[in-house]
DNA sequence: GTCTATACACCGATAGAC
DNA sequence: GTCTATCGGTGTATAGAC
């Protein structure tokens, strides 16, 4: 793909800029990402397939810049939650909404096949587990250097993980086991921290 | 899509078939289900994209068969691993293996706009879920009906999950935490049943 | 800033030759 | 059983009008 780019290219706080990251959101949580192509996303706001080469230089670049502006979304919203009363239950929810864990499982397809995707989902990934590694270490009074067997960071990777996969599966229409889970995590949880957790 | 099909249709036990059906895997793995076209898969094994009409009605109906096909192979797999010393950490390795992750994530996208495949998908979810289920109830003496905090719907469900969600890490590279998750994992495992989970 | 027009490649699917 | 030939539709990307 050699582009011979001599072509004009929009401003970054454009709002239709914008509206195409929406479009992005839109289509890929409505049909998937292999329907990320330049007529549906921009059919989905309402314009034109060419209106995307002029703001982007390729429709990698859109998907690209669509990533990173949801990926700052998150992690806003995880900080937001783990500055709650119960922070460790907060960090599960943010991760168990199924349009959230849809969008998740999406990228996550992308990421193995795309390079560039990869490496946002990587350095996203080191975020957010930064985020809320210091939280859950300050909260539980527990090692963050993992010296112990209950590390901060194997209790943050699991709820998380365990969150998301619930959202996948509820996101399709799978539901068995996932009461008893979620069950036996906040007993963990409540049992790790008393009430605070 | 109207087919007005009065097509030859292909043997159900062909060699062909079957070469088709590693096609589709080859290129799931490879590029993604995006890349799912008949052109590409047929070409993965070497023949013309038509050939994939005269065995399958529709594109959609080898992806279909290329998942059942690999759900009763996976559904022997874990009856295998369930069968051995350690059952618990068994369960959690067969979901864990990267590859197998990778073609877990592009199914999952594609259940979530697909409907044939997320019925499917709900499908195998049931039956694996039981698999797991028996095996987990008889070798720990847990309740299965989930009266107690500790059911074994729940520890099934928490071992294929976080076997999966660090499976799926691991082939797009990431890998913090991984091993202290690991660690307290074997940990609450070798605690619920001594040295035969 | 958004459009029409256009290029060329690839898509699923069918018909029919061998 | 696998192929060549072909259809209409859609893909990315560019050029240039308004």
């Amino acid at each position: 793909m050699v582009l011979a780019t001599n072509r004009r290219i929009g401003q970054e706080n454009s709002t239709t800029r914008g509206l195409l990251m929406d479009g992005v959101e839109r289509v890929m949580i409505d049909e998937g990402y292999a329907s990320l192509t330049a007529r549906r996303v921009a059919g989905s706001v309402g314009l034109r397939h060419q209106i995307v080469y002029y703001y982007f230089l390729t429709m990698e670049d859109l998907i690209v810049a669509s990533f990173r502006r949801r990926a700052a979304q998150v992690i806003m919203r995880v900080e937001e939650a783990i500055a709650q009363p119960e922070p460790l239950k907060a960090l599960w929810a943010v991760h168990a909404e199924p349009a959230h864990a849809a969008l998740t499982v999406e990228y996550l397809a992308l990421a193995n096949h795309n390079e560039a995707i990869r490496r946002e989902t990587v350095n996203f990934g080191e975020r957010m587990r930064r985020v809320g590694l210091d939280c859950v270490a300050a909260r539980l009074g527990v090692p963050v250097d993992g010296s112990g067997v209950i590390s901060a960071s194997a209790l943050t990777l699991a709820l998380s993980s365990l969150g998301a996969i619930l959202g996948m599966e509820a996101a399709i229409g799978i539901n068995g086991g996932h009461h008893e889970l979620h069950a036996l995590v906040v007993w963990c949880v409540d049992r790790l921290q008393g009430q605070s957790g």
